[in-house]
DNA sequence: TATTGTTATACTCTATAACTATA
DNA sequence: TATAGTTATAGAGTATAACAATA
């Protein structure tokens, strides 16, 4: 179909306007997006964060020490079971967190103030399915599985 | 406001679900655009293609120079002006760009056939105005210039 | 032996600075 | 001198394979 062409179009463009909505700190996509789980979630294990994340183990391994050293998130032993690090957002890390997500308002609030009612109107009508269409695209797949029996 | 915040949420979702939309080739989204580019628009100087991806001339050059290792473009030398090098999708590279739009449609069509059909409605309703949104974040912002004068 | 994490290595992606070649 | 492009260098982001430490 044609639609779903164009509706392709506009989510590639959209992944680079995500990227310019929100510059502070200049981190990358995944290093923010770890933060903010961090804030969101509490400590997590590098293992969990992995996962959750999508990258490989070894990747978060130097995702989060990058972020070390930057000190926005730090690396706590586990008392219950050595192998585990328990990785933290630290007060500076939250901050940042914080600027960025406002920076990001602000920007998204000056592009739809930039559009028509009807277009605005349009756009946050179509937040929850679009919601519902990342949800199922991220969902672990499994084809030949049609859920939980 | 809420809605603000929740659209910026279910944009940084798109990212991740766009990236994983179309994988044929291993190619990045950056090397992916400029192959689609060359694809749609012709052969083109590296300095625009550099523009037009917003990428600096060196990253581009560095791109350019990895896909030609892969032989899916070539750098062809300009008649007209000894410094310039014009850049051309091969025949390879316009096979892959022609894989890559028939996975991202499948998934993308496959995605959409699980929503709802008033969801569907919503979405294809606001894919005008999302095209706008992009649009106006990605034209070269200039905040004290209203435009061409 | 299985799990958690790190190190080693390699590749893509990206920038700035310095350079070459052509106009 | 200005423009087009490349090379040098550095750093983020990502993967797989091999390893160490703990359970």
């Amino acid at each position: 179909m044609k639609q779903d062409a164009e509706l392709a179009l506009v989510l590639e463009q959209m992944v680079r306007v995500v990227r310019r909505l929100a510059t502070a700190g200049d981190l990358g996509f995944p290093a923010a997006a770890v933060l903010t789980r961090l804030v969101r979630e509490g400590p997590q294990r590098l293992t969990d964060l992995a996962a959750g994340e999508g990258l490989s183990q070894p990747g978060m391994t130097q995702l989060v020490s990058r972020l070390e050293r930057q000190t926005l998130v730090r690396r706590n032993p586990c008392v219950d079971d050595g192998r585990v690090v328990l990785v933290e957002v630290t007060p500076g890390g939250r901050e940042l967190v914080g600027r960025r997500r406002e920076e990001r308002a602000q920007a998204l609030s000056g592009l739809l103030a930039q559009l028509d009612p009807t277009e605005r109107d349009a756009v946050q009508r179509a937040v929850p399915a679009l919601a519902r269409l990342t949800a199922l695209a991220l969902a672990p797949q499994r084809p030949t599985d049609g859920g939980p029996a």
